[in-house]
DNA sequence: CACTTTCGTTGGATCGATTCAATTTTTGCT
DNA sequence: AGCAAAAATTGAATCGATCCAACGAAAGTG
């Protein structure tokens, strides 16, 4: 009933406008892919026959079977599409590879869905020549797919321990490190742990044996370099509080809560993520604590927002858009061996550290 | 001689797997797609088969062909690609956009250029099953070639007068009136308005003439809106000081010099965006202006950053995330009649609007 | 045991283009 | 005009899958 309307659901082929101008369809192909080498005349009537039959140019989906490449790069994670858009260290991450994208006229392909089963289906069904996977929740399953649709693919930010995949990351170890020994150096010895989740789906303080087992090793990499410079000063590290989040602003404060709800409440935070330490100022601040005079924070990742926060954060900026550079550097020339890229940080003081009161 | 290594470029179609396992390939095909209706043994088989070939699955690329359906829409700029994740607007745009995609399972496909031709070829070869084209700079361009393509497509925030285009935008004549309102109300009688572009490329006062000739219907609504209220109250609207911009930072500062350079210096900033009202804010403060004492400014968007902003910012408030969703809606659903919808706005009175001093 | 269902499998047709070797037409030159 | 070289055109093969009508075998029925 609907086909009343001129009664054609667009059948238009490039088959269709050749036999119209009585060319063979090589030589309408070559109208539009390569318009120099067919003669003007022949030319014309081809293109005159294409809009007289409403035909919108070489349908993408045959060329694409014949040329093999599609010409863009999926970026995948297992959070909803809007992670993209709305979390900020993904925000800096996709600029990076905007520009990357833009220089080489790759497109992107946003793969993802927070729903499993969709998300294997879209990652097994995405157009793409190459996948950047953002391990955040789910990444070994995210790798786990990315990995079978035996297309190039690189992982970012995680310390994956899987030799065999590409990935690109920063030094967690030496980053956390140095977080930690600034707020050493400044004389604090009180200390708390905001830490990015070390398995799925799980928040709390965590114990020692949770982080042997940790399936993120980035998580536990910074947990190293934390505990490493404490330990160094001499602070007892089964003493400092570790609380595992979901890097959103509610398990961020409930781990707060948990953390300040102690006789003896740090001086200083340790957050693995500027989006946590963020949050964590804010949350001081309701509560009426001072930073840096009351608690120090330093965050980690070195997002825009850090820099316009109230107070201004310290914090270990990673080269985020540079990562995202190289990522999809790695994959449009995925000849070579895995490339495994190992970034240095630098840590950034703003007024969010201080020495402690006293 | 890259060719050593294991000596194969990954041919390994679902023809060789179903040869390799003795059956047909309709069987081998079904394996994958309908599992349930090939006999066990037989499953098997095929499946081991193609773990040792090293099959990564059915390749989307043949599949698209037969199902026509890519499961993706393309969102369409003439911006670099890094605009979707910079620019406060797109933003929020492209998170109502992807909690409709998220709902229906659709991919989303970025594509875009700040170079004409790319963009051209990027459009025409873009993997998709519709567009929505954000209107910005080139607006009309992109709207010409998205409707060359022959897929259902919608502009977003275009006031487009063709009304054979799908369309979705708010009433841009009440909403800048409603803020002229709000300012009139006040007592303001000197204003000066920061544009939005009328044509692409030029920046800088504006005549009536241009205003007349304006390709974007969007701007030229707006400054009607703002005029039509101005006017209601008996102000000149001839004297009135109308600086169009590119919608950035450079040459919002450009526009505020300007009219800050004239004798009488207005009491009240209307900005055509929130991006611009943000600038303005950050100008003025560092011109030691307060606002709202000295100047009133009122934006148009609703981005969150204005709530956050000092002062915080009276905005014009778009369904931004709605019209979003509304966009994928009419893609996917884009049997009907074009559909073209115009949201309503809101007032949102902040601190950065007030009664002018004396 | 013949006869109908049901189930699983087969292989050809199709999706919409590009490519390239072969062929035809045009051009250029004497 | 005659012939070689250059340019334009043709049409079969290909890309990698899915779909479906037809068919063979096994199961069920009188």
């Amino acid at each position: 009933m609907a086909s009343l309307t001129a009664g054609n659901r667009r059948p238009v082929r490039l088959a269709d406008i050749a036999k119209a101008a009585g060319v063979s369809h090589g030589t309408a192909s070559n109208v539009f892919s390569r318009p120099e080498i067919v003669r003007e005349e022949v030319r014309e009537r081809v293109r005159a026959a294409a809009e007289a039959m409403g035909y919108g140019g070489p349908d993408p989906k045959g060329r694409l079977l014949r040329a093999g490449k599609v010409n863009a790069i999926g970026v995948a994670t297992a959070e909803p599409l809007s992670y993209f858009f709305e979390d900020p260290f993904a925000r800096v991450m996709m600029a990076g590879i905007s520009q990357a994208c833009d220089a080489t006229g790759a497109g992107i392909s946003l793969v993802s869905a927070a729903n499993n089963e969709q998300l294997a289906w879209n990652i097994q069904s995405a157009l793409v020549d190459g996948f950047i996977v953002f391990c955040i929740e789910g990444g070994s399953r995210l790798v786990e797919l990315a990995r079978e649709r035996k297309l190039p693919f690189v992982a970012l930010d995680l310390a994956s321990e899987d030799g065999s995949v590409a990935a690109i990351g920063v030094d967690n170890i030496a980053g956390a490190s140095m977080a930690a020994r600034h707020l050493t150096d400044l004389g604090h010895r009180r200390f708390a742990v905001l830490a990015l989740p070390f398995a799925d789906g799980r928040t709390g303080l965590v114990s020692p044996e949770q982080v042997r087992v940790a399936t993120y090793a980035g998580t536990r990499d910074r947990l190293t370099g934390y505990l490493q410079e404490l330990s160094r000063v001499g602070i007892d590290i089964s003493k400092v509080p570790v609380y595992e989040t979901a890097n959103d602003a509610a398990s961020t404060k409930a781990g707060l809560e948990t953390i300040f709800a102690s006789e003896a409440a740090p001086t200083a935070i340790l957050a693995m993520s500027d989006r946590m330490a963020l949050v964590a100022l804010e949350w001081l601040h309701a509560r009426g604590l001072d930073v840096p005079s009351d608690v120090s924070v330093v965050g980690f990742d070195g997002v825009p927002e850090a820099k316009v926060s109230e107070p201004p954060l310290t914090t270990i900026a990673q080269p985020i858009v540079e990562m995202g550079r190289l990522a999809v550097k790695a994959i449009l020339d995925s000849d070579g061996p895995v490339s495994r890229h190992q970034l240095p940080v630098e840590l950034i003081v703003r007024a969010s550290s201080g020495p402690p009161r006293g």
